[in-house]
RNA sequence: GGAGCGGUAGUUCAGCUGGUUAGAACGCUGCCCUGUCAAGGCAGAGGUCGCGGGUUCGAGUCCCGUCCGCUCCG
């Protein structure tokens, strides 16, 4: 048996817990925060940047490289890896995401999905094989089952649709996976399975929106499939936020205990707080990329939006708090200049801080969690996060 | 000295033959962004239409005068 998770240290006083998942391109910490790099490069981001942050595992997407570059090229470079020059873990994600995000442009049958290509108009089809397949010549480590990701808000009706076409996507992709990802692997140890590391591993993805007997049945019957981890899809769509953190809760009672959890785009400071104190081991987002190119930060005292006005004059660090590359040698105003003058190095520095912000809180939370001190950090974080005064 | 063209938001300009609360872009102020179609999106502030008369029910728009700028001719 492939034991690809391990935990290594447990709360005392919640459902959070210091893990280890192991890749075929190394350990991966969790509770880990994975940047996004949707088209092989995190945005205004090098591999170097993403090393000098001890950043283990990224995000590549199936839909995205397979427009562009393409698959070809991919053989042969060689695997996303030896292209982009990255050591590291890759997950990738399986193109179900944009099932959602280019709802103009696609059409869901039982065999798959019909796209046309947001570059060119021209027509693609992506079955649930055909993403395993793609995924497997990007040479990922963690693969994504295809799942179809129903838009907020959503009819309990449509949101059963998609689940159940989800769960029966995750069978064909394992089964896809079975046959192409594990070819026998000759075992002197003799117990028939492979060594931590040594395989790739394909998590499935629970869908669900927001109705609980939905997503209850989502979980139970993926969990039957037995994937080396779970994903939990279609969340932070846009609903309200308690119902996103009812969810989680929820999920976590469904989902085994021994495999990783993965929060599927996700999040804001907080929402890692709290998931992670629910159970989540894994965690992508766009955010800090995204707000870095849009000129908001995350700092220790909240959000700040560099643009505005007051920077202008403000030489003091982006972050006092933060020792990131941008905040031990620029200002806010030198960084607010660069924005309002459309230097690209703004978009970059502001993206490089974001990231390493959320790569050094899951350092923190991971921790915390070992020291047994998770309740307090994270009392003590969001209380100057949401910039309010300590109790007393 | 004469002729022509032009003066409308901070800036560059739209406003057909006169007709509701004068528009755009950029700039400015702020908010937003959650498995990236995103160097993106949304909202807001800002103008006694150079000035003074006149015609008209009604003038940024037509007429007269005046000031300023540009071009050409002397």
């Amino acid at each position: 048996m492939n034991r690809s998770f391990e935990i290594v240290k447990r709360c005392p006083d919640t459902k959070a817990r210091v893990g280890l998942i192991h890749t075929c391109h190394g350990v991966v910490e969790t509770p880990v925060f994975a940047p996004v790099g949707t088209q092989g490069a995190v945005k205004t981001l090098f591999c170097e940047d993403l090393e000098k942050l001890g950043i283990q595992l990224i995000l590549g997407n199936t839909y995205h490289l397979y427009l562009r570059p393409g698959v070809d090229v991919m053989e042969k470079a060689g695997g996303l890896h030896s292209f982009m020059t990255w050591k590291g873990a890759i997950l990738t994600d399986s193109g179900g995401y944009q099932v959602f995000s280019l709802e103009q442009l696609r059409r869901i049958s039982e065999e798959g999905v019909e796209f046309r290509s947001h570059i060119d108009g021209t027509l693609h089809f992506f079955s649930p094989e055909k993403a395993v397949e793609i995924q497997l010549a990007l040479g990922s480590d963690i693969l994504m089952c295809f799942d179809v990701c129903p838009p907020f808000p959503c009819t309990e009706d449509q949101a059963r649709q998609a689940m159940e076409i989800t769960t029966r996507w995750a069978k064909r992709c394992k089964a896809a996976f079975e046959q192409n990802a594990l070819p026998p692997a000759p075992n002197p140890e003799g117990e028939g399975g492979r060594r931590p590391g040594e395989a790739k591993l394909l998590y499935g993805i629970t869908q669900g929106a927001i109705y609980p007997e939905l997503r209850r049945q989502s979980t139970l019957e993926l969990v039957e499939l037995d994937f080396p981890g779970y994903a939990l899809g279609g969340l932070s769509l846009g609903e309200p936020r308690s119902a996103t953190l009812e969810m989680i809760q929820r999920s976590m009672e469904w989902l085994p205990d021994d495999k990783p959890r993965y929060l599927m785009g996700v999040g804001t400071p907080e929402d890692l707080w709290d998931s992670v104190e629910m159970g989540i081991d894994q965690f992508d987002c766009v955010l800090p990329t995204r707000n870095g190119r849009n000129g908001q930060l995350f700092t220790s005292q909240g959000k700040l939006n560099i643009k505005n006005a007051p920077f202008r004059e403000d030489f003091s660090p982006p972050d006092p708090a933060c020792d990131c590359d941008l905040c031990a040698r620029y200002s806010r105003a030198y960084l607010h200049h660069l924005f309002r003058a459309g230097e690209l190095g703004a978009m970059r520095l502001a993206s490089l801080h974001n990231v390493a912000f959320l790569v050094k809180l899951m350092r923190k939370i991971r921790q915390s969690i070992a020291a047994g001190t998770f309740v307090k950090e994270k009392k003590a974080f969001l209380n100057a996060y949401r910039n309010e005064k300590a109790p007393v």
